[in-house]
DNA sequence: TTTTATTATTTAAGATGTTAAATAAATGGA
DNA sequence: TCCATTTATTTAACATCTTAAATAATAAAA
């Protein structure tokens, strides 16, 4: 066996450990972590908590809105949404103007989870740009934004 | 209704649209869309694409140092391992010096995948340090290797 | 108006993510 | 040696992700 391939001249993929797919979903790992221990608490996962905030900040939804601000497929979403109406968390009711459309929303208990973990998510917020420096965190915001012109 | 909460006196979660968790996914959403479309014409998962390339990179390698390599939780890799066994595109067997090490390889069939996409690949790398930018995309690799220091 | 196309959402199926428990082999004393 | 621990990996159970197909309601066209 010779050092290098002679048929595969250069043309190499970055190396895994500069991949930005794998670097992302480690970044990803790292923030979800102090955030997954915090909701175990309330018994929710990451993403029902991420369904309650964002109906929180923006108010009632439909299905396609909430699904753009949540980054959650439409298809997780409905089970997702079927089990925090279960839980009392949000309320799910037809447009009815195009009943077509679902509109979803928060509730008094929901809101009321939110204000439970309020002090801990923003004291691992704080931790983060503490580690990492405000700075950094808001450039990294910048340009994770422009991903969108992808 | 009064305009604002009077119980909830500034003590606000950054804006969903400025949260790290989500914008991290949307940016991974963006980045594999185009990969993932490259690899369904040859039947892989973005999964079993990155243990392929983190073997081709680093070759054999124990259960425990490929799932750090390639970002996987061992119960996914485990099974996403039993079905690349089942492809032909790796190898695993137990470490005979210890054996509750299973070590994993790749063969020469995962090797040809890799080569049949390399072209494809690099042009998606390409594309987007075009639109980003290559210093933009260095220092977001940079930022998000700091995260290891939560 | 009846058909056809489009839009919004859900269902279905297979793969992965996540946490906890189980298994199996190696290690470290009594 | 025997047993308790530790370590490496797998299994199990449930949630989510992803793609495609199915539903259901609206809009557009003939």
């Amino acid at each position: 066996m010779d050092g290098e391939s002679d048929s595969n001249n250069d043309r190499k993929l970055p190396s895994t450990a500069r991949s930005l797919p794998i670097a992302l979903i480690r970044a990803r790992e790292k923030v979800m972590g102090p955030i997954r221990e915090m909701l175990s608490n309330s018994g929710l996962t990451e993403q029902q908590w991420r369904i309650l905030r964002v109906l929180d900040e923006l108010g009632p939804l439909d299905s396609t809105k909430l699904s753009e601000n949540a980054s959650l497929l439409l298809p997780s979403q409905t089970r997702i949404v079927q089990t925090l109406v279960e839980k009392g968390l949000v309320t799910r009711q037809a447009d009815p103007s195009d009943r077509r459309r679902q509109t979803v929303a928060i509730t008094s208990s929901g809101q009321q989870i939110i204000l439970d973990n309020l002090d801990e998510a923003q004291r691992i917020a704080a931790h983060i740009e503490t580690v990492l420096g405000k700075e950094t965190v808001d450039r990294l915001l910048d340009i994770l934004e422009e991903f969108d012109r992808l």
